[in-house]
DNA sequence: AGCATCATGCTAGAAATTTAGCACCTGAAA
DNA sequence: TTTCAGGTGCTAAATTTCTAGCATGATGCT
């Protein structure tokens, strides 16, 4: 609930995935992977009102800053799934799985034998 | 691709995701579900705007109107989990499936059971 | 018919977002 | 050492988002 991305603005959210799917990113890189890339200067101002707001923090990496998000990734995809099993799955996250199963057909053999497996552990240590 | 919630602006997304929630909704039932919800009549501007663009439209039901989403919610859906998943997963389906497996323990046996059925028969047909 | 209720359309303004520009600092290369 | 490239902080301003208010039309009740 801390980390409501909908409280988010446009640009604000943009920037937070770039940095969640890269784990940590320059100002360039941000600018680099943002879809209609404002100014690099529009970019860090974006920056610095993301980490006065908490949602950021910097590391110094030589002369350059490196941006990582404060609310650990981990947590941000458990508030991200349920938000999207809430609004289109009704909130049933079988159904949000089976939508993933055949999502495309980008689950090899492999894949499903872990899953398969992974399932098979649940059933019986669940209940 | 064609909907990108990313370029809304946050109430727009706020307003566009409470009725993919909904599936229908009238202006009255949108400002309800929503997060610090504004005067009535901001709600309707917002889907004016948003039927402008093309992201909604509107059925008249009796007297007030009913807005649907202009694009068929399981395309939406298969888009809200593409950005999961890339964003979070690091383009893998596999671990955006285990992350809701053990998500909480929401999936009693039987969905369990009706998940491993869905894998089965996914691994005999697709290769 | 008259009235209250609840809907809509539209417009203007406040508030917030988003952007660019300028001034300065630091490290590396010539 | 000087210069250049590329970084930062800050501020002002344009643009967009967001909101409220007012005028109007339909519906249903007494």
């Amino acid at each position: 609930m801390t980390t409501d991305p909908n409280q988010l603005s446009r640009r604000e959210r943009q920037i937070m995935e770039v940095i969640y799917a890269h784990g940590r990113a320059t100002a360039a890189e941000v600018r680099k992977s943002l879809p209609d890339p404002p100014s690099y200067s529009a970019v860090r101002a974006m920056l610095r009102i993301l980490e006065d707001k908490g949602h950021l923090f910097h590391e110094s990496d030589g002369p350059r800053y490196v941006f990582l998000p404060t609310t650990p990734r981990e947590q941000a995809r458990e508030t991200a799934l349920r938000g999207i099993v809430q609004t289109f799955f009704g909130g049933s996250p079988e159904s949000a799985v089976a939508a993933l199963l055949d999502l495309d057909d980008e689950l090899d053999a492999e894949a499903l034998e872990r899953l398969a497996g992974r399932i098979e552990d649940a059933r019986k240590e669940g209940r």
